[in-house]
RNA sequence: GUCCUUGUAGUUCAAUGGAUAGAACGAGAGCCUUCUAAGCUCUAGAUCUAGGUUCGAUUCCUAGCAGGGACACCA
């Protein structure tokens, strides 16, 4: 525990032995910061809220505990204040901006850890790309939801496993392999069957022979795959057999399913990695994707689900208020919801989680709801362990200024290689016309892209839509990731020179900048309150809150020269890591200059 | 039709049931012989409608209006 929440703890707990003598049984004590800065550094409306059932006007309740705290006379505080209609404005000392310093710049151990969710396991799926599509900006924001989350709640003190699913078998993939047989070949003495294929690979085309990225290949390869199987019912039946020789494990149709997936893979795995993504397991549909219907049947025995006259069986979710939905097909074939029944209760197995999370679209959010009933049902786990993270659509601006759904059909689908490398060009136009002496280089550039990417991602609340325009939708001032990762390259500067001055920072009771200071505090909150809400917008807004009221102090104080320098330069120090760790949260990375 | 979700300055977004609804972009006015002006300071500008709960509602409840999504054998 760092010394300056134990002064916030102390004011709890008076506060708190102040209403239980008075009768209030484990009362709840709050604190929040005031909208404006003569209302105090923190607040609690606790007089407010227990003044009724007291018996008391609340602003003479606030008067009573008020003089119980200064009893205590607690350094770290220098006054208090009652306000109408009763709160209590709790001003700090400079003692508490110096402590709070101190706890910053000790490291790791005093300040970060976290122990909130220390013991917990919790796995969260995220990104599952589809194999045959080049990524669009859909999955970005699924992306940065998913790894943003996954490292707000290992900072909170959780073990997470992040996973995903790769859907590689089924009729898309069959029309991916036909697409690739059909169109890729190199010379017209190919022959577009399978057959042939396994002789003659080196007459077919690759991504390196045509120059272009892996899933771009892959994207067109599934495109004219669909187009012939929709034009042609010979090409449509043609395409249905390759599934089932897939199932009946052809060799043939095997090696050339190996082969096109090992594209989409390289594909998938560039861009993601250039967004810094990680799992730390991945499944592959073609492993579990028959494990579902011993789950149902099962659920049949117990008289849990209902066989119809047709043979498919349907769930009964009355006393969830759910609709109900069908588990296995009058054929007795399986359904997405099937195959994540098992692949449920195996995460739960594999990594004995205590949450599952699952960052997909809202389209899902009805299925979602009804896997985790039927799982609950069936005793995987309750439901209650299951949380469905949704997030808005990402859309085009129309025209017309409405949002508009992205579609690769219409060619409006952006995707995320495309955006990085424009965000780019953005960045280095906007710095070639800045008078500035240093160069930027393109590992440089990537950093300042992606982190005007995320940022301008993640800022957002993850229910909202987002309409992208995309001609100003990354901003690169103003509210933006490169706004703070310019304040950092200023820190950076700072903090060099204060070395080679010699000067050794030491946070001071006397020092000023308290308001930045006050702010620095706030980390530990902001990372509770965002990891209760699952949502990582607050950590976004925290930052840029930090960064511009380190502006503003910049602006107003010359920091390496005149009084107090020891002092000053540890705020800077300060400041610097608490922006680091929050971008870091948020997957941003940092440049030592721009 | 039922369920879920969103509605806040001209625009893009904030706001744990709290106090004077915050930013940014855009518009207007200033600030570089001094630590990085992608910065700082100031001005103008908003809660979809109607009820209710509450000491207090952008937030919770009810009913509308408007956008988006889901609704049984697709993936």
């Amino acid at each position: 525990m760092n010394q300056s929440s134990q002064v916030i703890n102390k004011i709890s707990s008076i506060i708190s032995t102040f209403l239980s003598n008075k009768g209030i049984s484990s009362p709840e004590i709050n604190f929040e910061k005031p909208e404006v800065a003569t209302y105090g550094d923190t607040s609690t409306s606790v007089a407010l809220r227990y003044a009724k059932s007291l018996g008391l006007a609340p602003t003479l309740l606030a008067e009573e505990i008020v003089s119980a705290l200064r009893l205590e006379n607690i350094n770290e505080v220098q006054d208090y204040k009652v306000e109408k209609p009763g709160f209590i404005n709790i001003y700090f000392s400079n003692t508490f901006n110096k402590l709070v310093l101190e706890d910053i710049l000790k490291g790791d151990n005093a300040y970060w850890d976290s122990t909130a969710l220390k013991g917990q396991t919790w796995v969260i799926e995220h990104t599952s790309p589809n194999p045959n599509k080049a990524m669009h900006l859909g999955h970005l924001r699924n992306n940065l939801i998913g790894m943003g989350l996954s490292r707000l709640l290992e900072a909170r003190g959780a073990t997470v496993v992040r996973d995903a699913i790769y859907n590689d078998r089924g009729i898309a993939i069959a029309k991916l392999m036909w697409g690739y047989l059909a169109h890729m070949r190199a010379t017209s003495e190919a022959e577009p069957n399978i057959q042939y294929w396994t002789q003659n690979k080196d007459k077919w085309h690759s991504p390196e022979s045509l120059s272009i990225p892996a899933d771009i290949f892959v994207s067109r390869c599934y495109v004219m795959g669909e187009a012939d199987t929709k034009s042609s019912p010979e090409t449509d039946q043609l395409v249905r057999g390759m599934v089932l020789d897939w199932e009946n494990q052809d060799a043939n149709t095997l090696e050339l399913w190996r082969a096109v997936l090992a594209y989409s893979y390289e594909g998938i795995n560039k861009t993601l990695s250039r967004l810094g993504n990680k799992w730390d397991n991945i499944w592959y549909e073609h492993e579990h994707y028959k494990a579902g219907k011993e789950y149902v049947e099962a659920g049949l025995e117990k008289g849990i689900f209902k066989r119809l006259d047709d043979g498919a069986v349907l769930t009964n979710l009355e006393s969830y208020k759910l609709p109900d939905t069908i588990l296995l097909k009058n054929d007795g074939s399986s359904l997405y919801i099937t195959q994540d029944i098992a692949l449920t209760d195996l995460k739960k197995k594999k990594w004995n989680a205590d949450r599952l999370i699952w960052v997909i679209g809202p389209d899902q959010s009805n299925a979602m709801r009804q896997l985790y009933a039927v799982c609950e049902q069936l005793g995987i786990g309750k439901i209650s362990d299951f949380t469905h993270i949704p997030y808005g659509y990402v859309g085009i601006k129309g025209e017309d200024g409405e949002f508009k759904k992205m579609s690769s059909r219409d060619g409006t689908s952006v995707l995320i290689d495309e955006l990085v490398d424009n965000v780019k060009i953005k960045i280095a136009e906007e710095f070639a016309s800045s008078s500035k002496e240093i160069s930027l280089s393109d590992t440089d550039l990537e950093t300042l892209a992606l982190a005007a990417i995320k940022f301008s991602i993640l800022k957002i609340n993850r229910n909202q839509d987002i309409a992208f325009d995309i001609n100003s939708s990354i901003a690169v001032s103003g509210d933006s990731g490169i706004y703070i990762l310019y304040t950092i390259s200023r820190l950076n500067s700072l903090i060099k020179k204060a070395e080679s001055d010699n000067i050794i920072p030491s946070p001071s009771a006397l020092g000023n900048a308290s308001e930045l200071v006050k702010s620095l505090y706030r980390y530990n909150e902001v990372l509770e309150f965002a990891g209760t809400e699952l949502s990582l917008n607050p950590i976004a807004h925290y930052a840029m809150e930090v960064t511009t009221l380190f502006n503003s102090w910049y602006a107003a104080e010359s920091i390496l020269n005149g009084d107090n320098k020891e002092h000053k330069i540890a705020v800077v120090l300060a400041t610097r890591q608490i922006l680091e760790k929050s971008l870091g949260i948020l997957g941003i990375q940092t440049v030592e200059s721009m």
